[in-house]
DNA sequence: GGCTAATGTTGACGCCGTCAACATCTTGTG
DNA sequence: CACAAGATGTTGACGGCGTCAACATTAGCC
């Protein structure tokens, strides 16, 4: 049947699929729209049927990114409902993780490609979820978060934040079992 | 006397000046060096002149940023020497405020914008220098930093360079007031 | 003073993101 | 079932970009 199709069936989401994954290969700076639409078939302005510009599939990327960082830490501290050290270290090792594994997608997220000013609130609710999902470690009850959880949150969140982010940009030599360990470290810490 | 000459006089460091200056405008993917040439009044090849390519003036960006953070940690450090705790605030303190001041430095030293593999070892030297002086915070003496330290310094880093990078993305509100206390309090409880 | 290297200019090329106009397919409604 | 309307995809054009090549001007050294 048909091999070659007037439509595609679900460009959008081949769209993510070819950028994310020339994204990881190439560095945000290289690649271009009309070689993602090249890679996928299609002319060089189909993608603008589903995406207003280039910076709105970098946006779809990077939105993306921050909803499986929210699901992957709910994911994590729900493995050791009894113990909050136990589920702060799974935490920080799937944040990093993460990292890790998309690092350009990480980038993305956090490397200043995307001006903070032009992601609508509704896309930041995902990151405020794995703010949350990380605040509940140190108050499980449902209660609003106090100041000092915040505090504690923030300090965690930059924490790994950091070693995921030096790590990426080569400051942090060694094996991923040497990042575990200091991961591992830094939760100690910032437990006791 | 000459108010158009045909040799500009320091193009090389009009070039760093200007592209700086419009980074922390528009950003980086948006200056083009077309337009750095436009602004300084000199054609659009000039530049090659004295950078071999658009992405060489962004790594001299880079590499001076980086000097800079080792020359404020040295300077930081220098003022307190008789206070690991101090030091370590000072030190701090300066890393945050340095990256607060030049956002977009500094998401071009950390941001992915420049491949870690196309850094020359000679302008790594910088960040290991930044490394060294936070490291004889915790191992005054000369002698060659035990994996301690080693460890410690890196927690140090990776906290202070986390608290700086969410900042700079927007997850971390507040006045700066409230940075200094996020500041303060990880130095405190990576001092213990 | 004149040669040479350093510095700056003009012009061209191909690639990029995006706008406009047109083509084809799918789908909901009578 | 027909067909209009909207969704999806194509071709062509434009200006801006980074960079190569060829040429022009100037500075510095013998």
């Amino acid at each position: 049947m048909g091999e070659t199709k007037y439509h595609h069936g679900d460009l959008e989401q081949a769209i993510i699929e070819t950028a994310s994954r020339m994204l990881e290969r190439s560095g945000v700076a290289e690649i271009s729209l009309r070689e993602i639409a090249k890679e996928i078939g299609v002319s060089h302005q189909a993608p603008y049927k589903h995406f207003a510009s280039k910076a709105d599939v970098l946006l779809a990327i990077r939105n993306a990114g921050f909803k499986k960082l929210a699901d992957e830490t709910r994911l994590a501290t729900a493995k050791h409902p009894r113990s909050p050290r136990l589920q702060l270290e799974a935490a920080a090792l799937a944040y990093v993780r993460l990292a890790l594994e998309s690092p350009a997608v990480y980038q993305l997220m956090f490397g200043g490609h995307i001006r903070p000013d032009q992601v609508a609130d509704e896309h930041q609710s995902d990151a405020i979820d794995a703010f949350a999902a990380l605040a509940r470690i140190f108050q499980p009850t449902g209660e609003p978060f106090t100041e000092a959880t915040k505090l504690r949150t923030r300090l965690v969140w930059a924490m790994v934040h950091g070693i995921a982010s030096l790590r990426i940009n080569g400051f942090l030599a060694g094996q991923p079992d040497g990042l575990s360990e200091i991961t591992k470290s830094a939760c100690r810490m910032l437990m006791k």
